[in-house]
Parts: structure tokens; sequence; C-alpha cells
DNA sequence: AATCATGTATATGTCAGACAAATATTGACG
DNA sequence: CGTCAATATTTGTCTGACATATACATGATT
């Protein structure tokens, strides 16, 4: 069912299952930034544990930001911009548990447009053997997918396709980014790819990203990584009013005379 | 009203003074990936406090990717990729106990060398009065704190200036960056900023930043960016060996025919 | 009447001890 | 030598108590 993160919630660690309880509350609307949560006691009896493991739980939430606890007050959920949305786990909370946030998903799609392609250009440029063949291992599963129609294979080959090409520039931040953005990057997926000839087309886009990146040309890697985003935002029906598209337009009006040079393989661009 | 966050660790919770004893002892290197932490009895003894601060303050870690536990097993410390290094608490406690780390500091850096020029373009696009009002008012505290000379001050200043611009994005991802690079940036300025020559030069070049983002000028803003980065780069050693360098010369090569227009303004915004 | 001090209620923080559950280690046995 | 059971080790959970910080109500003082 659930891939990415398996719904089995059976962390055998009940200050885990707390948090996961809570942050399911939090992010479905039951409690809001600035209202207070249920004080120790309450919560003791409401999910039937003793209060060291929501003590445990509670805890965990305070160090990824989503609560505030002070002695004497309570417990209040913090204004949505003190959470730490970087960290993995709430971003795979945001993921199961609140469903629409279009907003969030979104803004999520705009950073991507921005990055994706300077990140598949500095691959192109940095990426080792072990790189490439991570990147083509990926695509390969993504093509095997396609053809046994395991959509849900597919996804987890496209973030596998994704993620290692964030690995290939050798940077921190940019390997960690990958590692974070891997739920909501799923709900992409998952909202994008329906019809088997959009799984089609997607697959040939990528493989033109990682042809470019396996022959060092950052320049078409650029390119060729801009397109799966606009197919992506394209689907998604968010694209033209993302900001950076405004900027991405700018930039290459000032540059580009137009043609391309020596596309490495046929670009098999369906278009 | 804390930013940059003086040293101070007063957290007056035992279970945070365990998590920052022991996160210290880790990014001094007592502890390395892969070898194991004392059991909680040990820490109990060592640390003086009961066994449910203890396990306040090991749950923290655990939180953010720090040390593996299972019952049973122990506590082992994870390797490094694991870590949420985007969490602020994560990154403060790199820059205050992972004295060197120079090979951190450079990857931030080339972060920084890639983004900042794109997301002072993108500011200059999206950002609002009150956006302008913050940059402007960093900026003006920078100012200030070179008359007076407070080093400090304007160390601070400098990461409130780059914090107003991430967030001028108005996305998410970008403004939680900045939230999470402010500790590494401010790890920069303190190597960075040394004589007045130095700090009046750095000033120069930030309100060149700050008069093409007001402008509403991207493209301006993009290369002011970049000089900023170019002197940030040159101070620490780093800049030449930086790839994003290779890819910025790359992409600069097939554009920029040399003359520059001016952008219209977007709509203006409320508040 | 307004203000300040004090006591009381509330909620989180800390401590102590005990047992449960998962894993590692040891030793007996085939 | 390998297998399995008994034991030891370590973390997980529960319970109860007290300490500390804050909010609120009460009453005295000005």
């Amino acid at each position: 069912m659930n891939l990415g993160g398996p719904i089995e919630l059976k962390s055998s660690d009940l200050g885990n299952q707390v948090a996961e309880r809570l942050a399911r509350q939090i992010f479905s609307g039951r409690y809001n930034p600035g209202e207070m949560l249920p004080k120790e006691i309450d919560l003791v009896d409401q999910l039937a544990v003793s209060r060291a493991s929501v003590r445990s739980g509670l805890r965990t939430l305070t160090s990824l930001g989503m609560i505030h606890r002070q002695a004497g007050k309570g417990t209040v959920v913090q204004e949505f911009s003190e959470w730490t949305l970087l960290d993995p786990t709430v971003t795979r909370w945001m993921v199961d548990f609140a469903h629409p946030n279009h907003d969030f998903l979104k803004q999520v799609f705009d950073f991507r447009c921005a990055v994706e392609p300077y990140i598949s250009a500095i691959a192109a440029l940095r990426a080792t053997a072990r790189d490439l063949a991570d990147i083509e291992k990926a695509y390969l599963r993504m093509e095997r997918a396609l053809a046994e129609e395991d959509d849900i294979d597919f996804s987890q080959a496209d973030i596998a396709f994704h993620t290692a090409i964030y690995r290939a520039t050798h940077n921190l931040i940019w390997s960690q980014l990958a590692h974070v953005l891997k739920p909501a990057i799923l709900m992409l997926i998952k909202r994008t790819n329906e019809t088997a000839d959009e799984l089609s087309d997607s697959l040939g886009r990528h493989r033109h990203v990682l042809e470019c990146i396996r022959l060092r040309q950052p320049e078409q890697a650029y390119e060729a990584a801009t397109r799966v985003m606009n197919r992506t935002g394209f689907d998604l029906g968010v694209s033209p009013a993302s900001y950076e598209t405004e900027l991405l337009a700018l930039m290459k009006a000032r540059s580009l005379p137009g043609h391309y040079k020596t596309r490495p393989h046929p670009p098999d661009d369906p278009e």
C-alpha cells in the first residue's frame, strides 16, 4: 500500500507511537499553531500509555520544533515556520497526514524547478562511476516497472533516480535536501503519474537527463532536467504560476541563442 | 528576537543539558559514528542526573538522527549522513562544538555560491515592501556596527541580511534553509570578517545587492550576490576549488551580452 | 478603587524503584 | 562443531512521589 513510509506504525516504541499519533492530530488540524495540547495526564488517559511514554513522544515533537513546553504553562503548538520542515520525519508526517496541503506541494515544486536543473548540471560535472551506476540502476528500474505496469515501484524508482542525482553533487547540503524532499517528491509523483502515456513520456525525459550526465554535458543536462520539471508542472497544473519559471525564462532569454549543440544521444524527447 | 544565538547553554532543562553535553562529546570526536555510547546507568553517574533526564536527552539525539537505540543492544552513534544536518539545533552544535570542520565549512560555502545569486534574483522579483524593509534594516545595522567597530553585531546583522533575502523568496524551503544555515553563516563570517578594510568592502557589496533588489533588477542582483560570495570565498581561500564556480563560469560564458535592462514592477504588496 | 503581596491550583520537570522486552553471551549437550 | 536453552545485559515501560515554574484568586495595603 503505502510504500515510502509503510503505514505499519508498529514502532514497538510507545514513545514514537505517541509522537506519531499527536503529529497526525496536529497535521490534520485537530490542534492548530498557538493552541494548547492536552496536559500530560489527559494524554495518558486518551492514549492509554504511561506518562513516561507520553513525555517521550512530546520530547520528540519538541526537538522537531512542532511544540513548545514550559513548566506551569503547558504545551502549545508552535507556528508552522518554527517546525523543522527539512527533517525527514516531519516531511513524512506531512505527506501521510496532511492530505491536501496543495500550497506546500506547490512550494516544493517551485523549489525543485529552481534547483534540479542546477543539480543536474553539477552532477554532469562531478558524477563518479558509482554515481552513474546508481542513476542508471534507478532508471532501469523505472523502465522495468513501466513494462510491468507497477506504478508503485515506478514511483519509488523515480525517487531513487532524483535522489541519486542530488547525491552525485557530492555536497552535504544538496544530498540532505534530496533525503528530505523524498516524501514530498513521492507525493508529487503520486499525483502526477497516472496514465501509461504519461509514464512513458516521463521515462523518456528522465533518460535524457541520464544520458547528458553520463556524457558530461552540463548544459544539456540543465535543459533536460528543466523539461522533466516542466512535464511535472504541467501534470500538476501549477507550472505557469511559479515565480521560478519567470526567472528561468528571464535567465534563458539572455543566454542560449536558441540552438542546441550536439545532443549526445537520440534526444528521444516525446513532445 | 534571539538571532545568531549568543552562546547561552543555560537550558534550565536537564534533558536538554544532557543532549548538549553528549552532542558536544560526539562532535568533538569522543564518540565516533559506529561506536557505542555508555549505557544509561553509566551516563547517570557521569552526568549526575536521573535516568529520566538521561533518557530525555537521548531521545532528543535520537529524533535528530544522531544516535540509534535498541533494547538489548545499546546506543550507537549513527553515520554522519544519517544526521539531520538541516536542523538548526544540529547546525548550532556543529558550529559550537566541531571547531575545525573545514570540509563542512567549504561545502556550505559551495552551496551558498550556487544558491544565493539565484535567491537574490528571485528576491528582486518577489520582495514585498516588508521584505525590503527587513533587508534594509539589517543593512543599516551593519553600517552602524561598522562605525562603532562592533564586530559581533556586524556579524549578526550580516546574518539577518542574508536571512531576510532568503525569506523574501516567499518559499518555505528556501526560508527554512536560511534558518538552518544561520549558524554556518555565522561561522563563515567569524572567519572572514577581520580587518575594518574587509568589513567596509563587504558592506559595499551587500549594499549593492540591496539596491538591485529594491530596484527590481534580478540580473544585477544575481551578479551582485555573486560578487559578495566571491569576496567571501577569497577571504576563506576556498573559492577557486569549488565546483559551483566551474559551473557558474560555464553558464556565464554562454550568456550575458553585456547590457542589462530594468525589470517592470510586479504586483505591489499588500500589508 | 487600584495595586501589590500571598497563597493555592495547575502543569511540566525531576527523581527513584521496579518490572517487561529485546538482544547478547554463555554453557551444556548432541 | 553446531544447536539450543539458560543467563546476563541494555533499553523500554510503568508507577508514584516530589520539585519547580506559572497562572489565578484572595486579601491587605495605599
